[in-house]
DNA sequence: TTATACCCGACTATAATAGTCGTATATAGT
DNA sequence: ACTATATACGACTATTATAGTCGGGTATAA
């Protein structure tokens, strides 16, 4: 219930870690190594976030990762959805293939709450978190 | 993340259904039918709300359940959690046996998220939902 | 050319959720 | 008493989501 994924976890931890190394490059068994994290899932999540431009990547020996400027005025929303696809409280949030839809007594009002978690994520900036 | 068990939406759909019929009885059978619900999984539910009494459970012939009046000002957080246990954004505001625990860096600035999810939801009445 | 570190997709394992089944108990109606 | 209806309950299976692993690749500094 309302859990975020390890993966999500890993990847803030990560964030932060290189946040405090300004422009300076962490790799992925550095940072595996001092917060515990599994390395090969740290690293496919650093790939996804290079991907998604939230990481600068340095190739070869003496490589790593550093944060990328930008990243800084993503909303938590974003960043979550980006790493994890569309996040609802219920299906009909995100889908419309639920067998309850057209009869459901409670899709307003759960759509609503729903509605409002977002609009918190959204006003939360990974900078909030990551510092 | 962040989504409701179909279990918990089986249960709203199903008080919420109640609340409409007043004092009269509603049965699993008829609930399920409308809604489209399981009929064993629904039936489960409305037995462990009635053991929460939630609601009240009258058997035999013509029984059925129907909403248990105090029900009303409970709020979500009690509800989810009574039907399905902690809920937490992270194991460890919940738990602490994370082995990130000690050197973790994100810790408080989810913790502080998590309060406020938690209080949202704490301030949403049951009744809010099912009218 | 070698060692380091990122890149990528496919794979497996584990855990959480969703749904089913069998059996028992209560009770209204006949 | 008997029967039909409806709740009670626990154990079981199925399905899906999350977590973690593996194998083979590319870039590049030394
Ligand atoms: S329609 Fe109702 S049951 Fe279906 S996902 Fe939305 S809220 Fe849940
Ligand atoms: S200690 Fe850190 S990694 Fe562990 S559960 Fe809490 S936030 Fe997540």
């Amino acid at each position: 219930m309302l859990k975020l994924t390890r993966k999500l976890e890993y990847a803030l931890i990560a964030l932060r870690h290189m946040q405090t190394k300004g422009k300076l490059l962490s790799t992925t068994k550095e940072i595996s190594d001092i917060y515990a994290i599994p390395q090969e899932l740290l690293a496919k999540t650093l790939q996804q976030m290079a991907r998604l431009e939230y990481i600068d990547a340095v190739q070869g020996p003496h490589g790593g990762y550093r944060i990328h400027s930008t990243m800084l005025e993503i909303s938590l929303t974003k960043f979550i959805e980006d790493l994890e696809g569309p996040m609802g409280m219920v299906d009909c949030s995100v889908t419309s293939d639920c067998i309850q839809l057209n009869n459901c007594n409670i899709r307003q009002p759960i759509n609503r709450i729903n509605d409002n978690i977002r609009s918190i994520f959204s006003r939360i900036n990974l900078s909030d978190i990551t510092h």
